[in-house]
DNA sequence: CATGAATGAGGTTTCATTCAT
DNA sequence: TATGAATGAAACCTCATTCAT
């Protein structure tokens, strides 16, 4: 079976209702903005101690309010969790689902996989979102804390990807395929938890010249 | 400047004399058996729940000695926090770096090191181990609660891979060097984290095939 | 050198900031009345039990509040037992000090120090106050905790009485000195602890006839 | 009633059964040095640190044996403690008491009284002894541990005193006895405690000439 | 006699959560 | 909305005591 990698299903959770991102329960709706800087401050914190080296009093401090005041905009401190990982596979894995669907050949559907993610890593505002899931993908445990399942978010891309490699003539499409993933992961994390040698340049160099190139083998 | 990489600094830690694993301050040495059960346990917990997702009471329970008894063999949950950091910077980092060593050619030290990655990661005693490893990664908070400086193991790898690759007459000698490490490190991931879909053989021709074969470009 | 007993230098503390009774560094201010609360109650069992004897649990239960909030107003046991501490130095101790000041004649300011420690012996709300530092005068492994250095409020009375003796024309003004303040000392002592044999007014008289008679000697 | 100052009672105490210093129940008895060290040890540790401040360990640590082998030679912590009190009493204060007995005129007796008492406040071997007595005098909660009623030793002293004075045709007997024993009492406190504002000679001296000069009145 | 090991109660402190105002 | 205050469970750690060897 082949999941669609753009299928939202992600709120309809087994750990039962939860709220988007915009629309608070308990509330009206218009000003939800102090909203929005609890969840930053959140992110920001979970992203750098993980979900148990965080607490609830911390991000308090961060947004300025009191702790109390918190949970007049979230029910649980594992809700403000759950909301923040839906917020970033949306905001982050769906897109990159997006660039390998459509007609394009598949060197450039594999090229825009790898800008997107290169130029995902780069920018400030997604390290943070990077390091938030890396906490997530590493701690099993932290898994029953979240709405959705996972791994159905990252299992569907290998089915995606070995046609690609296939229709490219690739000679090991199934291990090229799943290094490629890998590799793109991997950028995510060296991006965001070791910028100092992470060069982007030089990276997609070499991606266009091992993965990309599918001339070197007509030129034997 | 370069360091070397089997440079066994680890124990002069900023943070104070911390004892190796087999040598404690409270015990001879006779029967460090129950000892190692505590290590274990507390990797196989710290592996799945990180740091502050662990108690000890829970520790304590899976070896099936009482809370207490812990504070016999060590003298804090920090303390053992550090020790399996050091068990296993030395038991899987290092030799990491020995594959680096010595007067082969470069396409085999190449070789030697993507086997070993790849080995390492399938063995069923690395998984704990790797899973440890990148909870600390991606968690800059628990730093502050290690012996030593957690880059000062990574960023070293970087300057060595660099010449091999000009040394094989790579194209992109500085970026294959980044993304054959990025690469490296993710399979440990993958490997550790998702192993359905980690295939060791067709990941490993993969790499032979876009990283160490230096005969399609002699064939052009 | 001759320390000025009314120096406020407590606050000064060696051991890092710590707050005055009224103005800690959660509260605003307007009911600090729980704050008084918790601080009476710990004066009292502290009296009775000195600091290792006494649990948190123990205070919370007297005050009727639970053991969680004596963590809101303050930051330790220990914190609770040096603001304590600086309280019975300022109000107990530094208005001992100002009876020596001024330029009244040496019998008065001896006098007035006398009945002022006796006094201060026997009211009720004194009595916890000189348990208290008595606890701490016997047992120097608490010094470590206090702020300030304990000798430090003693010793330089013994300075200020001998001129006042020599000033009488005592025939042994330095012996006198000392008894006189370990005397007083003891006053506080057994008033507090054994008041069934305190007399104040028995003792009075006695202090008059043995220390402060300058007539008897010019009688001879 | 007056006690005998002499009559030992202590050992028929109201908390049951406990063991003379010398001859351990459960033990034959030809070598209990053991014993002696870690009664010491437990003394010169309870004397600075109070009851609660002193671990059955640091005792241990301090005599050079094992935790465990504390409990070969005494049942409890409570019971060094127990023994240590009444050790102290028949070395120090029975003798004390012995000076006040037989058939001297007063002024002998109280004489010798003071000196008794400025004399054991300098014996090196009496510090801790004296440091361990005040511990007990001034937390009321250790009283519970105690295996003879504390005040017992000390209410009778004062009976005793206030005839001698009048005997010495005193003006306020009754009050001098009360300051003379406080007095005495602060002594030991301040000979133990702050060695360095002691001066036995000059004290004695001031003693003699506030309380044991009855020449005084009659030069008047 | 002596020790290393083990236990469990209890100590200090933290923290998610609730609630009155 | 927002906060200060309060709670109670649970976390880390200590320590008196026991026991097999």
């Amino acid at each position: 079976m082949m999941y669609s990698l753009t299928d939202r299903s992600v709120s309809e959770s087994p750990a039962g209702e939860h709220h988007t991102l915009e629309s608070p329960a308990r509330r009206k709706d218009i000003p939800p903005q102090r909203r929005r800087q609890i969840l930053d401050a959140a992110r920001e914190l979970f992203a750098q101690g993980g979900y148990h080296g965080v607490t609830v009093e911390a991000i308090a401090e961060r947004v300025g309010v009191s702790k109390g005041n918190i949970y007049w905009y979230f029910k649980s401190k594992q809700e403000i969790f759950q909301l923040l990982f839906d917020d970033i596979v949306e905001k982050l894995f769906l897109p990159l689902a997006g660039a390998l669907e459509g007609e394009a050949p598949a060197v450039e559907k594999l090229r825009a996989l790898a800008r997107y993610t290169l130029d995902a890593a780069e920018k400030e505002e997604n390290v943070e979102a990077l390091h938030f899931m890396w906490q997530i993908g590493v701690q099993p445990e932290l898994h029953k804390l979240l709405p959705s399942d996972y791994s159905h978010w990252v299992s569907p891309f290998i089915e995606h990807l070995t046609p690609l490699f296939e229709e490219m003539g690739d000679a090991t499409p199934e291990g090229a395929a799943q290094l490629y993933l890998i590799m793109l992961d991997a950028c995510w994390f060296v991006g965001a938890l070791r910028p100092d040698f992470y060069d982007r340049e030089a990276i997609m160099a070499a991606i266009e010249d091992k993965f990309l190139n599918p001339g070197r083998r007509q030129d034997a």
